[in-house]
DNA sequence: TCAAAATATTGGACTCGATATAATTTTCTG
DNA sequence: CAGAAAATTATATCGAGTCCAATATTTTGA
């Protein structure tokens, strides 16, 4: 049976980002040394860049949401005939229903945003991840060798996404009810949406 | 006569500057060493985080272009009733007449957009930069306390500046012509700023 | 089952950017 | 020129990230 090392594997990494999370919750992101969490998680610091290539890492997990993988994925396996857009509508929609942090202002998504947006390293990574996002979404719309007209929208439908969210919680942070919040979201996705559909006619 | 230390500040300054530049030119910018720099522009390493807080401030020049803080300006002394992306469309033509860098692509501006683009920290910087530009345009367009809108537009305002010159890199590291590369451009300029004007409509 | 191959983990030294502090030198002012 | 102010320096320290050689663990296959 070779899955003892797999799933040992599985564990080490778990418990490495069980341990920063904890402690970057409880002390700040900058605050805590990768000493400290290797010494927390009882791993030598180089087996936590085993598992995490950067510190940042540690605490931006679901890269695949940050990259928005599901909207490349929504607009691949649209039905034949549906405008790209509209494909991401459809998505954001189901996001929202499901209530995907993607899609979503709470007290929860909040903190989670205002502990990022504390720390400069997360969020020059952030603003790493949203120009892979772009990449990603050209190849989608333009396929291989995407023009510039491509690489526009996909960068104006990343746009549209931060800047919505980061409306939103600023709504949020300034004391407005989730409701409203969430209003701003959807507002702001709308008419970035409508301006991406604009862009290609 | 209060002028000796200005002037040498002045010099130090301009020396550490150009020591910096030559190294990263010669050998890249990672490859060289704050140390090196130092030695090289005899001063203490201090000294230079004493002019420069970051190692990426030292190649970075011209922050002000990099921060379009001359579209700021164009917008806020724009003739009373004129769009403000009718202000940036003027600003640009100027600036192209004045074969300024910000619009325009040749062997030399190529050649420093590539060694930027050579450098993880040089393109972090970069996107740091747009952000600030992005954040100083919202405030030229929707006031002190910008809303949404004016935010995302202030983005696209951004995103379509970046993109036009990395379409245009594309096209003349491709081999294009200049004429070509410039031509790319000013159409993906057109696009963005069409799709600005339409936004808030 | 056992030895060898493959792979994970470790410790420790090292590089480099960045910060802090106190001492020292240079320039300015009266 | 004396003393204040400002610039520069030396030095020590921090923390992320890399490198390497040694060690431990797991897998494989005879």
């Amino acid at each position: 049976m070779a899955g003892r090392r797999e799933s040992k594997k599985r564990e080490t990494r778990q418990r490495i980002s069980d341990v920063a999370t904890e402690l970057f919750l409880a002390r700040g992101f900058e605050a805590v040394t990768l000493d400290e969490i290797a010494a927390a998680a009882k791993v030598s610091k180089m087996t936590i860049f085993n598992y995490f290539s950067r510190k940042e890492d540690l605490i931006l997990d679901r890269q695949d949401d940050l990259r928005l993988v599901p909207f490349r994925e929504a607009i691949r396996a649209r039905p034949e005939g549906e405008a790209p857009v509209a494909a991401l509508r459809r998505l954001l929609e189901r996001l929202r229903a499901e209530r995907h942090p993607l899609a979503r202002i709470d007290r929860h998504t909040a903190e989670w945003w205002r502990f990022v947006a504390a720390s400069p390293s997360l969020e020059a990574r952030m603003r790493e991840l949203a120009d892979e996002a772009t990449e990603g979404l050209a190849l989608e719309l333009g396929g291989p060798k995407p023009d510039g007209l491509a690489r526009l929208a996909a960068g104006l439908i990343v746009l549209t996404v931060r800047t919505a969210r980061q409306e939103a919680l600023r709504v949020f942070e300034r004391g407005g009810p989730a409701k409203r919040a969430n209003e701003a979201f959807w507002a702001l996705i709308d008419r970035g949406f409508a301006a991406v559909e604009d862009l290609s006619r």
